[in-house]
DNA sequence: TCTTTATTGTTACGTTATAACGTACGTAGA
DNA sequence: TCTACGTACGTTATAACGTAACAATAAAGA
């Protein structure tokens, strides 16, 4: 025939530094945010950000957080597919988590419902336990120094 | 003071006028698909749209749907905080709905985090009963013709 | 070599969202 | 009534996100 088709692992040289370069990072990045990091290494237009992040959602190795419209690593090598996210507003920080009752109620769900599920977002926006007792403590101190 | 500021339940012409359509559309809408059904009405920019969405957000009348850019009204009464969506990629309907035991263990995760979820997203991305039924019958059909 | 197909590059454009400013007008108090 | 204030809305411009369409290239087999 022709070419054949890389396997779904199998990554080029651009997946690759894309996938390391969400992986180093370690919060989301956009595509525009991975441009920049990289138009002096060949990646310059959008189209090539995207085909590429396209491909690493589809291996798994890979995440679009759709509240944020960016994209991070995957933590977890398995169940790529019941990932859940908990995002911090405050410092940027993402974590992925995946428990087995939500995935389980959300299928109960869709087998009642005969809805065929093919991707699932989960996602919780808020604070996050640092940033919790950060603001907590500032208040106090806050408090203390308004007192005197 | 000044004029008093609208309770979270009153809405100005406009924010009704919004509401009024994302109820009749029965679909999602996004905003500039608001400001094309309305530039006669005098809604012509987007900031004045999405001024009107987040207010219905807020209010809980309206949701947006994170993995469309776009926004449906709300179809249960109360509990607007924990509202999952089944959206079908073949007919482009939405199913909202609420099951305790998703928010039941999201919740006892974030608990267990002590994560402050401020807001939830929950997106089911697939096919519909209907057009699951609706292409299988078609299948059907259509191998019995090739059979001939 | 020639053909076929996968992949990448490039340009341009479409879509979604918000910043930054100004205006109209209703309300409260002097 | 007049003034100050603040909400709501308008306007313009631009940022940010995403993709269609087509050209160029590379790799594998006939």
């Amino acid at each position: 025939m022709a070419r054949p088709k890389r396997t779904p692992t199998t990554l080029s040289d651009k997946e690759r530094l894309i996938r390391d370069t969400l992986h180093s990072a370690g919060k989301p990045l956009s595509a525009y945010d991975i441009i920049e990091l990289h138009h002096d290494q060949g990646i310059s237009s959008p189209p090539t950000v995207y085909r590429a992040l396209k491909r690493l959602t589809e291996a798994g190795l890979a995440h679009r957080i759709e509240s944020l419209n960016a994209f991070v690593c995957c933590s977890h090598d398995a169940h790529a597919n019941s990932a859940a996210f908990a995002i911090c507003d405050d410092c940027g920080s993402v974590t992925e988590f995946h428990q087995d009752n939500v995935t389980d109620a959300l299928d109960g769900w869709a087998k009642a419902q005969a809805f065929e599920v093919q991707k699932t977002t989960i996602e919780l926006r808020g604070r996050c336990r640092d940033c919790v007792t950060e603001s907590a403590q500032r208040d106090l101190r806050d408090s203390n120094q308004g007192s005197h």
